[in-house]
DNA sequence: TTAAACTTTCAATAATTATTGAAAGTTTAT
DNA sequence: ATAAACTTTCAATAATTATTGAAAGTTTAA
């Protein structure tokens, strides 16, 4: 396999992946395609790159910048602006663990809390069934928080470690 | 609070964060309404509850099976199926963890063995960021393959386990 | 058989989400 | 000030994905 045939397929694969997890492609495209560039590029590269416009190319970058995967570079005596993705995979997945939480676990939470609170007859089978469905999802998604909370706060090594700990 | 609304706010929040997780809306809700149903439902029933199509009723219920996350039962001396779900929220993250495996993680960690195959001279920064970066995706990747294996294979009790020791 | 009861299919349509591209906005150099 | 170089915005459009509903298919009972 040829280096730009195997960079193509990188990007096509990721580009499915992050769709399939509600990951706009073209983001997931733009950030494969960082990932696997040493230096930093300008839109205008990767709007050719990716054949993309540039208001989409535009839009995406200041996405991917606010998910925290890549940053903003500028180059001695040039106006135009470069874009590099951070390569340690180990910050790529907090990152995306983190912001995934924000956006989207917390709220769950506050609902899971919120409809908690109902009250009923306990012998009336549908409220009993409620609660007891509403409080192990409410349980598991605590367990899936504070899970996510030590992988944030830890070491690639040290979390890893401990997974495989798991394994005996 | 009350019981209704909450069941509402309950199917709402489900399908909402079953979108952003690339899971079909009306899969989530209807999972959902199974979830929170004492008694097996009919696609009648679930049609009117959601307000959606027969057609669209049918074909979730059958994509929810092959999920693995209901169940079609018959009632004696009646025609029509009725619907359960598993309510072991254990089971549902075992379920949906392991067809996402086999859908989304397989295909992927097949493309990242191909393309890992690249032939090129490691002085060319292009090969280099390109090997290094693909190689660390495909670490990580196994390490979460792994992981899931682990947890597919895992009592709950177990598996939480050991997660609640990482915290020491 | 026939028909009633029920399930499945799928082309048409609707709803949602992503993308374009041109105009407006901003910054810098002269 | 002006203009060139560059970035941002957003209404229009395209592409994708989900949903409908009616027809076709299936099963059961009489």
């Amino acid at each position: 396999m040829e280096l730009t045939e195997a960079k193509q397929k990188f990007i096509e694969a990721w580009g499915k992946l992050g769709s399939e997890w509600g990951i706009n492609r073209t983001m997931a495209q733009i950030h494969a395609l960082l990932l696997i560039s040493p230096d930093a590029l300008t839109t205008e590269e990767i709007m050719e790159t990716l054949s993309i416009s540039r208001g989409n190319a535009n839009m995406t970058l200041r996405d991917l910048i606010g998910w925290g995967l890549i940053e903003k570079q500028h180059k001695a005596g040039e106006r135009k602006e470069y874009f590099y993705a951070d390569k340690d995979t180990w910050n790529i997945a907090r990152q995306v663990a983190k912001e995934r939480r924000k956006r989207e676990l917390d709220p769950v939470l506050k609902v899971l809390d919120e409809i908690s609170k109902v009250e009923g007859d306990p012998k009336d089978p549908e409220f009993a069934t409620f609660t007891k469905s509403v409080g192990d999802i409410n349980k598991l998604a605590r367990n899936v928080d504070k899970t996510l909370d030590t992988m944030l706060k830890a070491e690639e090594s040290w979390f890893w470690g401990s997974i495989f700990k798991m394994f005996k």
